[in-house]
This record gives structure tokens, sequence and C-alpha cells, in this order.
DNA sequence: AGGGTGACACAGG
DNA sequence: GCCTGTGCCACCC
């Protein structure tokens, strides 16, 4: 099967190990739910805090698809550590979004890690059509 | 049980 | 484009 990721496809999915559970086990369910889909945006691409809410609602009609906002809150919760990704979590509008809470020099941060992953910013700003990463599910 | 809060989204102006 | 206002939802008191 051949999966159009453009050239920075190298990477497969996080695979969460019996560490990262531990820590997932003290978040709520929406959370822990959230953060295994995370798990499977490879370097070289991201996602949007409103594409990860509609990717959860479709796997679990109970979660609803317009919960940007909780995602965010999850984000910030973040127990992540970079192996879970939330680095690769941005704006519906292409704009980077906040990371670490809003700490001063976060988002240059964040920004750093995108752009040596191969994902292109340009003015702050990254274009989804190239680097939206899309779920796949049976 | 009810009100407050965000690493958001979207539509207007 | 860049604000600004309004709607949102899961979570936390």
């Amino acid at each position: 099967m051949i999966l159009d990721w453009g050239p920075y496809t190298i990477n497969k999915m996080y695979k969460i190990t019996a560490e990262d559970e531990k820590k997932l086990a003290t978040l709520s369910r929406y959370q822990q739910a959230i953060l295994r889909i995370l798990t499977e945006v490879p370097k070289g691409k991201v996602t949007t805090y409103g594409d990860l809410a509609k990717e959860l609602s479709l796997r679990d009609p109970k979660w609803l698809p317009n919960a940007s906002r909780a995602v965010g809150t999850t984000m910030k919760n973040n127990l992540c550590g970079p192996q879970i990704p939330c680095h690769r979590v941005i704006k519906s509008d292409g704009n980077i979004g906040n990371f670490r809470g809003g700490e001063k020099g976060a988002v240059e941060e964040k920004t750093a890690m995108l752009q040596s992953e191969g994902v292109i910013v340009v003015k702050g700003k990254i274009d989804l059509k190239k680097f939206r990463h899309t779920f796949h599910r049976e």
C-alpha cells in the first residue's frame, strides 16, 4: 500500500511503552484516548487540535467531534514527553499554536522541533495541505 | 450540581 | 491579512 505522506515518512508511529501506560493511567479516559491517537502522527507531519477531536469521535461516538478546546487542555496536561508528539499538534488555520502552557520561548522551541523534523514553517505558519497527517482506521 | 477555565474553531468586520 | 466575539467541551474545583 502506498501512503502519500510526502518525503518524511521514515518514522513509524510511536509505540506506547509500559512506562507510558503507568502515566497514562493517571489521566481521564478522554485524555488517554486522545494521546493514543496522537502517537499515530509521524515525524514530518502535523495534526490539529480539531482533527484529533474529530478522529476520536469517529472511533468512539460517545465523544463529540468539536472538542478542540478539550484537546488543548489534554496537551497542556502533558506528560507526553517528546515521544507522544504533542509538538506536532497545531491550530486549524496553520498557525503553530501554543506549547508548554505558553511559557516564554516555548513556541520557538516547538517551531524548531518541527523544522528539525522536516516540517516547513514560514512566518509562524505551516501549510496544512502539505503537512497534515491523514488518520487511517479500519 | 453548577460555574469557571483553556496549548481551540469559526465567522465577521 | 489581522483582530474580536461567540460557541465549544471535558475537567476541575
